[in-house]
RNA sequence: UCCUCAGUAGCUCAGUGGUAGAGCGGUCGGCUGUUAACCGAUUGGUCGUAGGUUCGAAUCCUACCUGGGGAGCCA
């Protein structure tokens, strides 16, 4: 039975016989004995292993085990000689699954751009960087799971497809059964998707709110976490058209629970990573942007910065920057705007609530004043808003007045109405972006490189 | 979608009107402990694509394609 590298690299003892599989990271070829480095994808240090010229058919062995070969060694684990590592493997025998020609394959023994490994989707977690940010990414989603799992919160697989357009919120990729060549046509020559699949229009997701919101009117505290579709033509370095959002739902909760349940989250994830991935965490720091460690202790230790939409556009008047956009109450925050605040103002993350109800969605409380919503962001910086939450609106009347308000009818949103005729209850939640919290969590500039497979205008190869 | 910058060897880039270059990588050789190995030699090009200007274009012009950064939309 193999062992992990990981294992071996924390726990393994000399004399030991092990027996390891992985990729080939580089070879030293010295006269009589060379080193390779195997890497399993456990951890980001690869094990060194020596080969001695008494291994059998040594010199075409040699030639096999090039950066990118497949190998199972068999061996003793002696105590290095070496500087740079306590243990290493000495090799009895090699077992070459396949070879990567060293003219062809595309990963050398040197830094690449992320530019580049990005046309190598199919090879890039190879990587140093890559592999180190796919185990975060998964420690993440571990702490996810653990966070919302110890609070009691039912985890809820809401559709990814959707007839519902209603929330207004960008552009939707259509699903259809229809047969692009060939597509029903009603009398007026308009498409009959009452003859398509799903007997009507039919969407990829942009939010599992709404049939979150159904599910916590049952179970109380729920929370999804699955992929999301936009088909914004959004080229950016923090927009993708399928990413993956976590979205929690807590009955009887109001604004200031959200505020709270979203700042214990985002310090649950923080020390959790840093507890699993110290040495992953440590690269980023060291490679990527050498913040992220600071970071990552200030979000655990200290509290988020707490104001107003009113406060804030306050704060935005007198600040001694001079800003592109114009900032006057009752317009959106820009992203200038929202830097300022999280990056230079606070140096942390900045919650801003209570945002005037023109710019937000119908679905969120309207406060006393009648002119602002019990909405709230989190503005982190580097990321911007990594957070969108709101107390949701629970009074039918109110919900209704909205809802016509924003040109939508109601009668399109009648089971979420629904929730409001039986037994309604104030409730809240938040959406947050799970890959800007990996890029905040490990410096990554685009979004692109904290997700296996990216999706993106014009980019769907791998 | 808009603004902006870029596209030259496998990779990262220099070359800004007159014979296409460097470092790294790869290959070959050397080296009894390397670890971004080192030392020596060597290999490597439709200069993004299509037009145009010019005696002559990687270089100037036009269009398009692709990528980066910024903006909008948002998470």
């Amino acid at each position: 039975m193999h062992k992990r590298i990981i294992d071996i690299l924390r726990h393994g003892q000399p004399d030991e016989s092990v027996l390891i599989q992985g990729w080939v990271r580089t070879k030293r070829d010295l006269k009589g004995f060379a080193f390779i480095e195997v890497n399993d994808g456990s951890s980001l240090a690869s094990l060194q292993v020596v080969l001695n010229a008494e291994l059998p058919e040594y010199e075409s062995l040699l030639k096999q085990v090039n950066t990118g070969a497949s190998v199972e060694v068999n061996g003793k684990l002696v105590a290095s000689q070496g500087k740079g590592q306590r243990i290493e493997l000495q090799a009895q025998s090699v077992k070459v699954y396949g070879e990567a020609d060293p003219e062809a394959y595309p990963l050398q023994k040197k830094r690449h751009s992320f530019e580049f490994l990005r046309t190598i989707g199919h090879l890039r977690s190879r990587t140093n960087s890559l592999g180190a940010v796919f185990r975060v990414r998964n420690a993440c989603a571990t702490a996810v799971h653990q966070f919302f799992q110890e609070r009691g919160f039912l985890w809820v697989h809401t559709p990814i497809i959707t007839r519902n357009d209603c929330e207004g919120a960008g552009e939707l990729f259509t699903v259809t059964g229809f047969d692009l060549k060939d597509v029903p046509r009603t009398e007026t020559q308009d498409i009959d998707f009452s003859q398509d699949f799903f007997g009507g229009k039919a969407y990829l997701t942009v939010s599992g709110q709404l049939e979150a919101e159904v599910m916590a009117m049952a179970f109380s505290n729920v929370y999804t976490f699955g992929p999301t579709f936009r088909a914004e033509n959004s080229n950016t370095s923090r927009h993708l058209a399928e990413f993956w959002m976590i979205e929690p739902e807590m009955a009887f909760c109001d604004l200031q629970g959200n505020m709270d349940l979203a700042e214990a989250f985002l310090k649950h994830i923080f020390k959790y990573v840093l507890e699993t991935c110290p040495e992953d965490m440590e690269f980023f720091n060291q490679r990527i942007d050498n913040s992220v460690i600071a970071t990552a202790e200030n979000i655990i230790h200290n509290q988020f910065e707490r104001i107003t939409y009113t406060e804030a556009i306050a704060l935005l008047e007198k600040a001694d920057t001079q800003f592109e956009y114009p900032v006057k109450w009752g317009l959106d925050l820009q992203s200038e705007h929202e830097r300022y605040l999280a990056e230079q103002l606070f140096k942390k993350p900045v919650i801003v609530s209570d945002y005037p109800v023109e710019i937000k969605a119908f679905y969120m409380r309207l406060n006393d004043d009648e002119k602002t919503v019990a909405a709230m962001d989190i503005l982190a910086p580097k990321i911007g808003e990594i957070v969108g939450g709101s107390q949701r609106e629970e009074r039918l009347a109110v919900l209704e007045r909205r809802i016509v308000a924003q040109g939508m009818n109601p009668a399109d949103l009648w089971w979420y109405l629904d929730l409001r005729r039986y037994g309604t209850v104030p409730h809240a939640g938040f959406g947050l972006g799970f890959e800007r919290l990996v890029q905040f969590m490990t410096g990554m500039g685009n979004i692109r490189d904290v997700i296996p497979f990216p999706r993106s205008p014009l980019s769907a190869e791998f």
